[in-house]
DNA sequence: GTACATAGTCCAAAAAATAAACGCACAGAC
DNA sequence: GTCTGTGCGTTTATTTTTTGGACTATGTAC
């Protein structure tokens, strides 16, 4: 299989791969939802490549979702910021966190607390219907196809 | 870098992603939840090779997502259903979804479309807050270490 | 001139993914 | 009993990806 033939599925889940569905890109992305912004600070956190990196960073760029900003022009100097389409992605990295405090966090519990600071408490992130505000789960769905 | 790394690391989305953090998996859990359960069925829905799918199944049986189920002793048959553990994955691939839906589908529009049955409403999945219930955004969140 | 910093690129070697063939256990037809 | 088909994989040789370390480019500090 070719993996660039996912962007031309019809599905959405498939592109939504085809953009971060890499064995590094969401981990780029928790960096990038951290506040990190530069090449090397990237390469620390993470322990990748340079090379992988650089190709990760240019491969976000093209899609749209970090942008790449110049921070000094003598030395050129760059650093990679996400854009309005790069923070869509923040329910995929909050349902990832959700799932691993669930599901896979030890005894010493999560290693991260959230606080959503509009209400002020701890939370973690849910999944609810955008009509009804109710959590959703999978048997209460039904897929019907969408445009032609 | 070790792939194997990640699990050990203490951050809940590195974690999550060393289980389901490769190519494939992502798509093999869209088949999941859309009632896809057997070997052949994996493999003509999804262009994967017979190898990597076999090695896939194992590593989701192997964390608690799929478990195997023999549904006939002679011949020997067994199909992969998803486990609560896997279940908790929903809100990752309803997020996805919602990206690729919101971001990469063309003029057509998305192809496929969510019905909530306890509504009755075509949705989208929205991450919220589980104390307050609002749509959380990366800035009103604050992030502070856990337990020890 | 020497050392240091940031942001990369290049390339040979190692690791992982693939396709196609093969294995095996059983069923049903003949 | 033997032939053919099916479901679920494994083995093997080939192709593709990823890595790690050196190298480039541009500039500052001493």
């Amino acid at each position: 299989m070719k993996w660039q033939r996912l962007k031309r599925e019809r599905c959405s889940i498939a592109r939504s791969l085809s953009v971060i569905g890499d064995r590094w890109t969401l981990l780029v992305l928790r960096e990038c939802f951290l506040g990190v912004r530069r090449f090397e600070e990237f390469e620390a956190g993470l322990g990748i490549s340079r090379t992988m990196l650089a190709r990760r960073l240019q491969h976000l760029v093209k899609h749209g979702v970090l942008r790449r900003a110049v921070y000094s022009t003598r030395p050129r100097r760059a650093e990679y910021r996400l854009t309005e389409k790069g923070r869509a992605l923040y329910p995929v990295l909050l349902s990832l966190l959700r799932f691993g405090d669930q599901e896979l966090a030890g005894a010493e519990g999560p290693p991260l607390v959230l606080t959503h600071r509009p209400c002020g408490h701890a939370f973690h992130a849910e999944a609810r219907c955008s009509a009804c505000g109710e959590e959703v789960r999978p048997h209460d769905v039904s897929v019907a196809a969408g445009a032609p």
